[in-house]
DNA sequence: GCTAAAATGGACCAGCAAGTCCAATCTGGG
DNA sequence: CCCAGATTGGACTTGCTGGTCCATTTTAGC
């Protein structure tokens, strides 16, 4: 790749994000390049440039930026688990969120897709499950240097098994629609930690 | 479609194993319509006489017998949960299942490609998570009639939760290739159960 | 303003895969 | 044995989609 203008950058912008923006609404399958160009008021030669793996890299590309969006979205009540109350303002977010985003989840769509053929779409998956589950991790030890928790608890395998729930509940979720399964798996991971304290 | 005789249906039969068993090795994406039938000796024209649907009907076929084999899999020891230990039998044959499937979810696969956006996909998902749940919550209740699960919990809440991080533990499982989460999720699911005795 | 490199437009290509069609061959009941 | 309907083979059509190419225009440093 060449090196970027500040238009080519925008450009490069532009075709990205209405890519992601297509595939949000659309799916994978159901978004190929000229959508995104007639979407986007690109050329395929602009795409190519910018993406010149193609199609196999743009997705690439919409899967590094859902998934940097998948933590964001659930901050700051991620940050910042350090009581009871806190632990339910993440709930809700997490819940809301996914509510809102209706039965679409761009980035399981992306990476059911390339995913588990590349090794780069795998990387993308893995340092979120990563990131996500330290993060969950984090907020159990607080609360166990609070002494509301265990400490005889792991605190990497409660986060990984309520990270677990939370990506079933949603997968559930693209399914039927509903978020029952999400809350349940929520309230009864949030509820076992609170059921155990030292 | 036509009546069938003994001979179309053994054809029609051969056709949707094969397909099936092709989406297994390779995914859905990967699967032409031409390799379903180099794989089961067919030709074009049975494919569409006995799905005249095309490729959507046999795949929403495919579908359908894999949603059929997850419940299958975990028999008998889902329709006995009646005993901690047997309890346990079922974690273990959950587990054992998905590891030794590797990271192909025949299921995820294929419902993720035609499943939401068929309204008849997203049926077979959605019948086989209320089966599944209900299968769940009968095993729950058994445990309360033991009295060895408090009664005032909710079977059919806490069936959500656990089938919540089934499904979550293995879709992290395809990415991954690790069944930590499946594993994490189950161990907490039922420390939860146990944890709250009448 | 000049020029090399970047950016852009869009015609064109190639291949693949779904789906159609018709002719030929079996099957099974009467 | 006959025949209507089921079954089968496989060539052919068709549309789409990813990807290539080259000519033209714009940008930005000097």
């Amino acid at each position: 790749m060449p090196a970027l203008t500040r238009k080519g950058a925008a450009t490069r912008q532009r075709i990205l994000e209405g890519a992601a923006a297509h595939i949000r609404e659309f799916g994978v399958a159901a978004t190929t390049l000229d959508d995104v160009l007639a979407a986007t008021a690109t050329s395929k030669s602009q795409l190519f440039h910018y993406f010149p793996g193609g199609r196999e890299e743009l997705l690439l590309a919409v899967a590094r930026l859902e998934a940097g969006r998948v933590l964001e979205n659930q901050q700051p009540a991620l940050g910042e688990l350090t009581s009871w109350p806190a632990w339910q303002r993440w709930r809700d977010t997490v819940v809301d969120h996914y509510r809102s985003q209706g039965r679409r989840c761009p980035l399981n769509s992306v990476t059911s897709q390339l995913g588990n053929r590349t090794p780069a779409a795998q990387a993308v998956v893995i340092e979120l499950v990563r990131r996500w589950q330290a993060e969950i991790a984090t907020g159990v030890r607080h609360m166990q240097d609070a002494g509301e928790i265990d400490p005889g608890l792991d605190p990497d395998h409660a986060a990984a098994a309520l990270l677990a729930g939370i990506q079933g509940g949603v997968l559930i979720q693209m399914s039927t629609g509903e978020v029952t399964h999400l809350e349940a798996a929520l309230d009864m991971g949030i509820a076992h930690l609170r059921g155990s304290p030292a």
